[in-house]
DNA sequence: GGCAGAATGTAAAACGGTCCACAGCTCTCC
DNA sequence: GGAGAGCTGTGGACCGTTTTACATTCTGCC
């Protein structure tokens, strides 16, 4: 923390061997007697020393992994928590660049961390298309969290989203509702099989209800607690009216609780709701919202596995599929029910 | 973003100058004639090449500013994008360095920031003792979000905490109530005034209440949303029961919504509740909840203004106080009301 | 035309590590 | 006792950029 730093030649200079010594200590390197490492760990304990990244970084290994993610969404602390444990034992520091909707963010923040040599890229739910994240792989180890389809030069981790919308559908079946609406958000440029979760949880909610022999019903409007709300309003005034809402994200769940309260609508005698994402609102004994629960540390943890093999010279892409699991809170009721 | 990477010698190479020339075109140095300013930025973009900021940073300059937060509060986010904006036209990024509640954590963040040769460091609610943040800012320029009472060697920006709880008792004592309880959670090892906001905002209730000669009343939990429905039922069980709680947080006062509700008293009928920070749950429809706004976006702008002073030589400590605004909404109302 | 001084460009040394190639030493084995 | 192998430790080049000190060219003016 003084200043001027300690660099490793004053530590070779306090423990009388070479700069080189004090490096191959520090790497445990080939070739070190246990008296000399003892000196030189000695020394580094007296000295305060630290190693300068930057010029770490200038020979190879910047021991950094960068990761970049949208620091709105709740999920992404989990998903950092689990991306810290993963990394550990491993020498390797976590940075986060921030980044906000605008995909040129996306690019200009995956450079900031290139221009600052990371190992390896962890990116969170990114919106870069399928072909920028497969050059992006091959000129570095990346992991993609939350984006489905996999790809030739990176890993995929994310949880299995279409399993998720179907575990929705068959609680909600299962209690007998037969009207089911889901409620979902644009796409965006993104193309099938490499989309965004709220994609693929649309899919696995059209299956399931074909499997259920139950009629699809897709609203698309946008993932805020307003589009959550006017797309309950298209639901609940159709002609025969939905019982039951799964939303595409517990956001949107919460516009969907709001309409239905201005509708008169108990939930949940009168209308079920189901979420996705399990964010901490959700929680409150207030809203007590049925969601899906994503495992963010899990995914977090099992990139950093997978960043590390790619880093260590792993090339044949893995993808991750992680099963989520259905947490039912009490906004979820048999159809027509009246307890 | 192909390999191998181009270098400052490949665009002398084929811009027909010196590398040394580049470098002087790249940081407007003096002495570049308008014809070789012209080459130089020919070949740069015609490569692509962008600088190495490990190599950089090894001669000073690492154009990074690092931010140590834990991403878990909400706030952090609106912080983070202040400061970004503050640092648009700066040429300075912005990485954040993600940590949890143990102070260890904090410490070991700060120095994966330091071993990098970042140019300045911005806190965001920072549990160290204050000593340690003064050693800090000696060493490096470092700039406090939420910590009252400013210090020797660094800048401080913080929401006048005193001063919104003023307004909330201000607001409520405007109502009709007198008796008004506060919820707040302990103070660690910290001592005023170097302490964060819970503490300056139960020093302005204190006083606020004294100002209109009211009887202060504060419980001390902690910051959660049990911690909020355990002290709610403290001052509601009392023989003269609180007609009205300034919870320290939004979160505490969630729980303290909730344990209105079991006692099934009416909410802004029976009890005005205010809470404090504006989270996002606070302004959904069902919570509606009555809070003070902290500014985080302006917290994190004027963050990095000072930064940025004091990167370009500034000594003197400079402290930045940000006048909150009170957010009426739903969960306020006259005293003994039954509108 | 010659000279001072300004303007423009370059060579080379740093920054703080890592790592290759090699030197010196000890040990083993014949 | 000497050759060779195996260990330890060191010198120095190198990573990509900035910056200082200096060389060269240009300009204006007497």
């Amino acid at each position: 923390m003084n200043d001027p730093r300690v660099t490793i030649r004053d530590v070779a200079r306090a423990a009388g061997v070479s700069p080189a010594a004090v490096s191959k200590v520090l790497n445990d390197g080939y070739g070190v007697s246990a008296a000399m490492r003892e000196k030189v760990m000695h020394a580094i304990a007296e000295l305060g020393y630290r190693p300068n990244v930057t010029a770490r970084a200038m020979r190879g290994r910047s021991h950094t992994v960068g990761v970049v993610a949208d620091i709105r969404a709740p999920i992404v602390a989990q998903v950092v928590e689990g991306v810290q444990e993963g990394l550990r034992d491993s020498s390797l520091d976590v940075l986060l660049a921030p980044v906000g909707d605008a995909p040129e963010r996306q690019r200009a923040s995956i450079d900031t961390m290139i221009n600052r040599n990371v190992e390896g890229l962890i990116l969170i739910a990114p919106t870069l298309p399928y072909t920028a994240l497969n050059t992006l792989g091959q000129s570095i180890p990346t992991v993609l969290i939350g984006r489905h389809g996999g790809g030739r030069h990176f890993d995929s981790v994310m949880d299995d989203d279409a399993a998720g919308a179907g575990l929705a559908v068959e609680h909600l079946a299962g209690l007998g509702h037969r009207r089911i609406s889901h409620i979902t958000m644009p796409t965006g440029r993104l193309r099938r099989p490499s989309v965004l979760p709220q994609t693929a949880r649309e899919d696995g909610y059209v299956a399931a209800m074909r499997d259920h022999a139950l009629e699809p019903d897709v609203i698309t409007t946008d993932f805020t607690e307003e589009g959550g709300y006017a797309g309950a309003l298209t639901a609940l005034r159709r002609r025969e009216p939905a019982t039951a809402i799964f939303a595409g994200t517990d956001t949107v769940a919460l516009g969907v609780l709001r309409a239905a309260h201005e509708l008169g609508l108990r939930v949940p005698q009168d209308l079920s709701v189901v979420g996705a994402d399990n964010i901490p609102v959700s929680a409150l004994p207030q809203i007590s919202l049925t969601t899906i629960d994503p495992a963010g540390k899990l995914n977090g943890s099992t990139s950093a596995r997978l960043l590390r093999e790619r880093i260590d010279g792993r090339l044949n892409p893995v993808t991750y599929a992680i099963a989520p699991s259905l947490v039912v809170r009490g906004t979820t009721a048999p159809s027509g029910s009246d307890r």
